[in-house]
DNA sequence: ATTATCTATAGATCTATAGATAATGC
DNA sequence: ATTATCTATAGATCTATAGATAATGC
């Protein structure tokens, strides 16, 4: 049966509360945001919360793994074209260091989600990561060290670039330094210097802005 | 003058709080736990939190700054032996990453803290690396970036240790993964390979336990 | 006399639920 | 009739402070 009014209903009330947490988390730490302050952004009634989420945490979470998932696609779309898994990486890498000038808000909630960002990208990583290191392309031991290691270090650079690029300077910063964490990376996997010097470099496809 | 009694009872007093604190930090985020619980904990009437602390925020910080440096402390003295900058970061690297198996309260403490947990170390750090940059043997064009890179990468190769190395595991898995980690972010510097290997397999200096 | 600690509590939260209201299904 | 939302509130926190108590300085 197709979904009904209530049940679009039920999805428009659901879909405030996750945006509101998303708009929330931007600039403040859940444990700093009551439940209270979360259904009056979403304007909605504070008893539905609980129709919905069974704590603020279990809310949060779900932002945030909304959030990856739309990280994951504008990865996805960016990389589509590319065949050489080194490429994708770079790309991958370069996009997601430059969101805080791309995509600030985006940047702002995978900041503040930290390292436990990684875990609901990890499945679609690692296949990536051994599928490249099947072909020979990416040189690594164990998959699970590979990604804590690549993941580690972008959320790094993404931090970098947050809080030092200032927000009003020139792009060229931020993609500077979106350029040497690729480059740094592509070589920790083991791509031979000339390969990652040249890869680097290459022209991004300008991505879509907030 | 020359600590008196009552300074040494605030010592105390303050000493207790930062104890209570980091044992704490290790099972629980600070979000979670009451000031009051705190010092309970510590063993400490209520209102003598308000003596130390503005806030228990404010405790947390200096908690985990306190962890900071006992980890600086510990990778000084086992890297002071050494001369090549790429021995010392290899060494550092696997240390840290290790210490989920050697240090299991700092380790929880540090993974707690996050990628803000690079902040009191940075300074140190950089300094490091430009040196390293500076006698040739590290290659990378921003020193923040590097920093970003590297201290997220060995954040990420800890979490991994500590969340995915059983408890009961073979130390060895957990030294196998510190290895990896060594390696990747010596090749990311731009060691050569051949040096790299050799550096990331160097038998470790086995370090003092909790 | 001075300083730090401790006890007790006021006031301000915040969460979770109960019950009423509004919207939709059939 | 059913389902989701909304309003109102009970009960359980939690923070910050005021004032009393204990320890030390001089």
């Amino acid at each position: 049966m197709p979904p009904n009014r209530l049940d679009q209903r039920r999805a428009r009330t659901r879909a405030a509360l996750l945006g509101a947490a998303r708009d929330l988390l931007v600039s403040r730490a859940p444990a700093e945001v009551s439940i209270q302050e979360i259904t009056e952004a979403a304007d909605v009634g504070f008893g539905s919360f609980y129709n919905h989420f069974e704590s603020k945490q279990a809310l949060f979470d779900q932002a945030i793994a909304q959030v990856a998932a739309e990280h994951q696609e504008l990865l996805d779309a960016a990389t589509a074209g590319l065949t050489d898994p080194a490429e994708v990486l770079s790309a991958a890498v370069r996009l997601t260091v430059r969101l805080p000038r791309t995509h600030p808000h985006l940047a702002r909630v995978i900041d503040r989600a930290g390292l436990a960002y990684l875990e609901p990208l990890a499945p679609v990583v690692v296949r990536f990561l051994r599928h490249a290191h099947n072909v020979g392309r990416l040189c690594f031991d164990d998959g699970g060290v590979a990604l804590s290691c690549l993941g580690g270090a972008t959320l790094g650079a993404l931090r970098h670039t947050l809080t030092v690029a200032a927000p009003d300077a020139d792009l060229s910063e931020t993609d500077q330094a979106a350029r040497q964490a690729a480059l740094g990376l592509l070589r920790l996997f083991g791509v031979p210097e000339i390969d990652a010097r040249r890869i680097a470099a290459r022209p991004l496809p300008a991505p879509v802005t907030d």
